[in-house]
DNA sequence: GCAGGTGATGTCAGAGGCTGACGTCACTCG
DNA sequence: CGAGTGACGTCAGCCTCTGACATCACCTGC
């Protein structure tokens, strides 16, 4: 039996999310998130960098899984995307109550989005260089994934409005193609 | 002659840039950025609303230029999604120079690229709403306006690369075409 | 002219986010 | 059994950001 209760990163996730829900994300203190969670400030710190990366706890992994499925993959330049989307779009369909809870404070707080649009950058980031890995060109790695990122975005955001259990890789799958459709051919 | 010298809101966005450039974004504090514009920290507030809104001072009319472009345009989806972001490239266009400038910052501090992408959002935002004063269904406007301007911002970052005069709305609509390319078609 | 309104700024006080330095204590490993 | 090691607490302090109130040039109507 240890000296400290084991977790604290995860009671404090939770705590965040709960608290900010409850009072509004705003009329939080790191403070009240900490002790709920019965540690102190500093050691909120010490798991999180900021008040808002708590809610961005366990989305590394994603980033991850999208690498390695893009890695694993082959075929075209958009085989490659579909198998990293697909990928983080199975990660995500396991969550989707746990994320839909959240959904409401980044819709609300423009703070928490922008924080959101950064993790959606860094996976662009990093699907733009599992792409380059492959071979291709630098620049059209960059678009490539910038725009397949963009797509993820709109289309989880949609589905995180709908049942839990539509099929969310799917969805992507059709959204990449009207994408092109509506934007494609001049 | 007027009590205090005009334009202080001009004069904080100038040695923002400055000091940031000179000592580096987080060492420089915005009593600083108040001092070198001959005001108090204070009145710094009453312009910006936080410290780095400061280094996007006059993007809000970006916004405005693209909602009318979309607007007065007709056609297909690509045809007024091209007509907003040619609106988009125009303004940067002429300010290549203070945004190539400014651009490093972007790219050493995540507080500062995230503004960025939630300006990126905003115009993402704007443009959406556009498309469905159109007639054009919310979703597919919102995953029109999302992707064009993915494909605007991987554009513009590699254009601010470069030198003044290359032709970024040319750039921006071959990059249409190539991401459509790209990712259409399963 | 002149009283009152307006707008931009200054001053002051304070909450809250975040960090560095240092101490404590259980656990572990040699 | 003694020296790490890791997770946490404590303390002090800077900086960001906000509310409340004062000041002073300028304008406006009379």
């Amino acid at each position: 039996m240890s000296r400290w209760p084991d977790d604290a990163r995860t009671r404090l996730a939770a705590a965040a999310v709960d608290l900010y829900l409850e009072q509004g994300y705003d009329r939080t203190t790191v403070a009240q998130v900490a002790g709920r969670a019965g540690v102190t400030e500093r050691t909120y710190f010490r798991h999180f960098p900021d008040k808002r990366e708590v809610l961005f706890a366990n989305q590394a992994a994603i980033d991850d899984a999208l690498v390695d499925a893009v890695a694993t993959a082959s075929g075209t330049v958009r085989d490659l995307v579909v198998a990293g989307l697909t990928a983080v779009a199975a990660s995500l369909q396991d969550r989707h109550a746990e994320l839909a809870r959240r959904q409401p404070l980044m819709d609300q707080h423009p703070d928490l989005r922008e924080r959101e649009l950064a993790k959606l950058g860094s996976w662009s980031t990093a699907l733009a260089a599992a792409l380059a890995a492959h071979g291709i060109a630098p620049d059209r790695a960059a678009l490539a994934a910038s725009v397949a990122i963009a797509v993820l975005d709109v289309t989880a955001r949609d589905w995180l409005g709908g049942p839990g259990d539509a099929d969310l890789a799917r969805a992507v799958r059709e959204a990449l193609d009207e994408a092109a459709a509506l934007l494609g051919g001049s």
